[in-house]
DNA sequence: TTCCGTTGTGACACCCGGTGCCATAACGTG
DNA sequence: CACGTTATGGCACCGGGTGTCACAACGGAA
């Protein structure tokens, strides 16, 4: 009863309740039945917990770079890419709003995730380099357009839970990626 | 001698030398001669020293805006607004590097800074509710679209400190701008 | 001058997130 | 059973941040 994922749910559910600035690092750990310095044997800091699945995800935005369908372009490539890597099975899907919520209401959870998806920002990145471009700032934008679709999507899921996340991912991103400029 | 302006001077000075994360409140506090309560009095937290003139940005972004120059597209009108914004003197433009610096070498700071500058989204955001798009998502996507530019026109800075901050600025939001969308 | 209210400052105690260190319990292996 | 490894817990500590109180500095009014 002490998995890293039975730790994050129990944490979860009761920062929706509480909040999660209300939350002490304590009261999980009480709830989860573990000692506070086991939990941050499990997670580095008291936000990482809504970032459990965060490694999996970046693996899943690699992967989805790295598997080319003949005839994708690049933009085409990294929408499939993003979207891939947040969808959601049905039962998973509350964690992930719930997650979403608590972004965007407190700040430092924010702040938190900025770091944490500076992987993927990366990953973006070393995918724009292989985008012949006039601008020698086209990877860099790539990279930040990715982050920021992502953060856009995830803000106005949170304010219109009926939309499909991956629609809005899609949609966010066709409006924020750099256009093509084989000359520019 | 105690000026929000001073201290944060010095401490500046100190995160330069010594780093921010090896730098106490204590380290400042004494260094500008005065108590660390005071000194949470001057700044809400430490890495808002960083961010004194930040109000004056937001001020001149938010004027920059509003001051329409006649034929100016919309897309124009940011680039100018967020350019004027962030045009420093000669005398504060190593200030303004020591501090995007720091930006990109302390996660901390990094994430900081994403809060300071929600300010930043929700005008740009606002803004960008009068330019008629098809795409609702529209608004929201220009907000992340100014952030992520000034974030990586910054990165791209502290890493190529002979070019224009301004340059950067105007090459990133118009690559990670949204287009025009009559119809879309 | 004295009295008084306001404001800025400092000192202290406290909470909480995070870390280093050490003791010990749990576990598989010989 | 004895052993080494690993997971866990307890403890002390650091640093950021806050609330509370005491006091000094200042200016105006009598």
């Amino acid at each position: 009863m002490s998995s890293a994922h039975e730790v994050a749910a129990v944490a979860q559910r009761i920062f929706v309740e509480r909040g999660f600035d209300a939350t002490s690092v304590d009261d999980v750990a009480a709830a989860a039945g573990i000692s506070r310095r086991t939990f941050f044997r499990y997670f580095p800091t008291k936000a990482d917990v809504l970032f459990v699945d965060s490694p999996r995800e970046v693996e899943r935005f690699r992967a989805g770079l790295a598997a080319g369908r003949t005839g994708e372009s690049w933009r085409a490539r990294v929408v499939r890419a993003v979207v891939e890597a947040l969808e959601f099975p049905p039962e998973e899907r509350s964690w992930a709003f719930h997650r979403a919520q608590v972004f965007f209401a407190v700040p430092a959870v924010q702040a938190h995730a900025v770091r944490v998806w500076a992987a993927w920002r990366q990953l973006a990145v070393e995918h724009a380099r292989t985008v012949p471009h006039a601008d020698p700032l086209f990877p860099l934008a790539v990279g930040h357009a990715v982050l920021a679709a992502t953060l856009a999507a995830h803000e106005h899921w949170t304010r219109h839970p009926g939309e499909e996340l991956g629609v809005l991912l899609a949609r966010m991103l066709d409006l924020l990626l750099p256009p093509d400029g084989a000359a520019g």
